[in-house]
Formats: C-alpha cells, structure tokens, sequence
RNA sequence: GGUGACUUGGCCGAGUGGUUAGGCACCGGUCUGCAAAACCGUAGACAGCGGUUCGAAUCCGCUAGUCACCUCCA
C-alpha cells in the first residue's frame, strides 16, 4: 500500500506526508468567525479538515489538531471601516460583543456536531490571547520588522522582503504589490499600502479594546493564528490548512510574522481546500448568497427545493475533492442523498451475508486501491467510488453472483465500518433507539403483519389500503419474498 | 490590470498519454396480485481550432467562456 501523500501549497506540489516530530503531528485550521450562522462553505472546511484529523489518527498519528474561533480583529469593508465586525453586530443588536460570540460559538459547535464534526483538541479564542499577540508583536518590533505610527503597529513587509521572500505561498511579488492593494482607512499611517496592521490603535467608538504600550487598541488581522499556532503547537508544526481564500494575505503574513518574530518557517505543509460556489459564485458573507447549515437541514431557504441531512451534506462534500471547487445545486443535494442511502444500506446489507467455502470477490483488491486513492492527498471520490465497488460486491453475494468466505466477509465489513464511520465520519442517521421508536417500530410490524395477512388472503383491497396510508405517514413498504421490510422516509 | 485555476455524458464529479472512475437521473430486466422499494444491466463524455506523438480527453499553442486571489472571508 502507498504512503500518504499531501498537496503542499507552498511547494505546489504532492510531497510525502513526513511528520517533524513523529508519532506526533500538530495541525492548525483557521476557523470561524463567529459573527454570524455558519454556511455551507464552513462546513466544507471543517469536513476537509476533520478528514485530514480522522486518517491520520487512522494511520496512528498522535495529532494535536486547534483551530481557532476568532471572536475579534478582523476589518471590514463597508461605511463602517475599521470596525471590528463583532462590535459592528453588537452595536446593531445592542448586546455586549461577547454576548453575540457566545451565541454563534454554539451555534457553531451545534451545526458542527450534527455535521459529525470532530471537536478539535483545542479551540483557542483570539479574544482570550491578547498577552501572547502583543508579545509576537513586540518580537517582530525588536526584530526591525516593525514601525510604530500614530499608536498602530505595522509590519514592514518591504524591509522582510529583503531578508526573506514576502509571496512565497501565494506566488506574488512585490513589485506586483505597489499597483494593486486598494486604498483603505489608515494608509496614510502606513509606509507602503501593503504593509499589514499588527496593533491597531482604537478609536472612540471602538468597544473592543485592550491596553499596550503602543496604544489601547487591538491586534491586527493575521496576528492571532500566528500566536495561538505557536503557543499550542511550536514554532514549527506540521499542518495548516485553511480555505484557499486565506492564503493570500492571511496565511502568507502568518508565515512573514512567524519568520519576523523566530525567524524559523512556522509550517511544514500548507492546506488550501477550494470554496463551495452558488451558480458558478463563491458563497460568501459579502456576497450575502450563502446558505446557511440551519437553512440547509430545515429547507428554509428559496434556494432550496427540500431540506437536507447532515450526512447528506457531508457526502455532498466528500463526493468532491478538497481542492477543487464544488457547486451547490438541489440536484447534486439530492443525488449525494440517495448515494449515500445505497451505502448505508449496503452496510446493513453486509451483515446478513451467507458465506461460502471460497471467495470469488478480490477483497485486498479493493482495500489497497481505497487506501491508495486516500493517501493521494486524501481523494475522498476516489475513495468512495472503492466503497461503491464494495456495495456491488455485497449487492451480489446476496443474490448469489458471487461467494465470500467467512474471513474475507469480516475483513470487508471491518474495512467499510472504519471507512464509513471512523474515517469518512457519516453516522447512521435513523438509529436513535429510544422507547418511543420501540413502541412505533412493535405497531408498524404489527400493522404490516395484518397486512401480509390481507395479502395471503387475496384480500388487496385492505392490502392496499393500509399501503396507500402508511405511505402517507412516510413508511417506505418494501414488499420481499420473506414477507416486508420498512423504513421512515 | 497582475497572478492562479477551470471548461468532462441529462445533472454532479474523479482521473490519466494507450485499459469501464463513481454517484444521481433515464432506459431495459429481476422481484410483486399490481405497484413501490430494493437489486442487476445497457447506453452516453472529455469547450473549439491547430501542433507534438505510433497513439491525447490527458502534453504544447491559440481562441472562446467561467471562476478565484490581489479587500473581511471557509
């Protein structure tokens, strides 16, 4: 079986997956800003993420994986400019900035939960590391990379650029840089239109606030992932990911300041995942086309032609690889839905298998081919179109076009419950056993059993009748030699 | 304007210099009292025009169209 292999932005290239420290592996995604419900796209970064946490503790990597909820900092591009975009939204609902954080962080975590999200082993508030984002800057200052004007810090990218190569990531040069940075507040404060705020000085409306040497202000946009990698994860670690808009200028000033400030390369793989468009359009906030996870799985939306699951979502997802776009449609909602019944029902499937003296299906086959597609920077399609393989296979063993073996049989099953569940991350939506599902699923029997009884009887006309009305309550009837099988729509 | 990427069958979406990706839909079949569900099967494609090659959807060039980044963003 192959080894894994990565995409590495900064290197544009797949390199061998090489831990710095191993067994150990530490990742960093940036996450989300909590001002407001998160969307589809979110749910991307944090499934393509969870992906890359779930194989290589899979693989047996010890991972350390934090991602942060940025609850400060970041600017905005309207009227308001240089508002902070959590203040903004508390000014307009008149709460206390920390109130709405609190409320989209749950909200957040719920979505995320239902998403069968792995929480990650350190969530990190930028709110909560001020201290450590005023001493990176005061390491960066100490270091000549910095100036102080009128109260604001800011990172003199010209300066590293001499030393260093500011543009390595995103593949931009600084000549480049002068004609095409727009003209925003505060630039005049500035030596050159892209140096980046590192502490910005407050002014009098400003709520979120805190006191430096420099000024009472806040830190600047990309300073909090550079402090909270560091403190949680080293100087240097393994993995950053993030969505592919961050890369340029968020990621590339994250690896200007760590340089800056210790002058050693903070990360050793950089991951993009591509963005999720709505008619061939990035979903985004500014764009106001996004839709929400809540929207999603309730229908609420006009986009929206029905409601989707969780899980539904999630396959949606993983149907397309992480670095290539993906666009919403009703359609593709509602082919990753009924795909990933077929799976799941294969999974159940599985486990009524008669078994033979031999096999007639290649198993290790399919294992190795699966493995390998995943260790090709995680292709997920590839990897579930192995597991579409093995629901054939299963499909037919049941109707007797191929045999199994008793051993080969455990190992397919083994293989496709760590694939599904372990690795891929679906869970099976229906099975929440409580007394009440007890109860309806003794009455459904009980109601069918009359049914089959009608039926023996010649009697359709009751037959059908209980048919056409459990129909309409949404039992799906599943007429089999044996008698029935059904299932809640 | 600069940079990067994309254009695959009805829809979604992989991939590679020569061999069926896969899912959904359609159509055909099995099953059924009839259906439904389920399962099985066939068919269908690589934007256009040139070039390299024994052979290209896959490499190169041009044309057209689309997108992303350059501004907070997953």
């Amino acid at each position: 079986m192959s080894q894994l292999n990565i995409y590495n932005t900064l290197t544009r290239k797949k390199e061998k997956f090489e831990p710095i420290n191993p067994p150990f592996v530490g990742m960093y995604v940036c996450g989300p800003t909590v001002y407001g419900d998160a969307h589809l796209g979110h749910a991307r970064a944090a499934i393509t993420f969870d992906i890359v946490y779930r194989y290589l503790k899979y693989l047996g990597f010890k991972v350390r994986y934090v991602s942060n909820i940025t609850d400060v900092g970041h600017l905005e591009n309207d009227a308001d400019e240089g508002e902070d975009k959590i203040q903004k939204k508390a000014r307009l609902e008149e709460v206390e900035p920390m109130e709405v954080v609190q409320h989209f962080t749950i909200r957040y975590h719920d979505n995320m939960a239902r998403l069968n999200v792995i929480r990650p082993s350190i969530e990190p508030h930028a709110s909560g590391h001020i201290p450590e984002q005023i001493e990176l800057v005061e390491k960066i200052f100490e270091n000549g990379y910095a100036y102080e004007s009128n109260g604001s810090v800011y990172f003199d990218v010209l300066k590293y650029n001499k030393d260093h190569n500011y543009g390595k990531l995103s593949g931009r040069k600084i000549e480049e840089l002068y004609e095409t940075t727009r003209k925003l507040e505060g630039q005049q404060e500035k030596r050159n239109s892209f140096d980046f705020a590192l502490w910005k000085k407050a002014d009098e409306k400003h709520l979120m606030r805190w006191n430096s040497k420099w000024s009472n202000g806040y830190p600047g946009w990309h300073l909090e992932c550079s402090a909270m990698g560091m403190k949680y994860l080293g100087k240097q670690f393994d993995i950053h990911g993030g969505g592919i808009d961050l890369q340029f200028p968020h990621h590339e000033s994250e690896i200007a300041q760590s340089v800056a400030a210790y002058g050693s390369e903070p990360v050793k793989y950089w991951m993009h995942n591509n963005l999720i468009t709505i008619n061939g359009q990035k979903m985004s906030k500014s764009l106001n086309n996004f839709i929400t996870l809540y929207e999603l799985f309730s229908g609420e939306n006009s986009l929206l032609k029905k409601e989707y699951s969780p899980m539904t979502v999630r396959f949606f997802i993983l149907q397309a690889h992480y670095r290539s776009p993906l666009d919403f449609s009703n359609d593709a909602l509602l082919a990753a839905e009924k795909g990933l019944q077929r799976l799941i029902a294969a999974l159940e499937t599985s486990e009524k298998l008669k078994t033979s003296e031999k096999s007639t299906v290649d198993i290790k086959k399919i294992i190795n081919s699966a493995f390998d597609a995943l260790n090709d920077d995680f292709n997920t399609p590839i990897f579930i179109s192995f597991l579409f393989e093995a629901v054939k296979m299963i499909n037919f063993i049941r109707i007797g076009n191929e045999t199994i073996t008793q051993f080969d049989l455990e190992e397919l099953k083994k293989f496709l419950n760590a694939s599904v569940f372990e690795i891929l991350g679906f869970k099976n939506e229906k099975s929440s056993d409580t007394d009440n599902l007890k109860l309806s699923s003794d009455l459904i029997n009980l109601i069918l059993n009359i049914r089959l009884d009608a039926k023996k009887n010649k009697d359709f006309a009751t037959s059908d009748l209980i048919r056409n009305k459990l129909t309409e309550l949404g039992i799906v009837i599943k007429d089999t030699k044996e008698g029935f099988e059904w299932d809640i729509n």
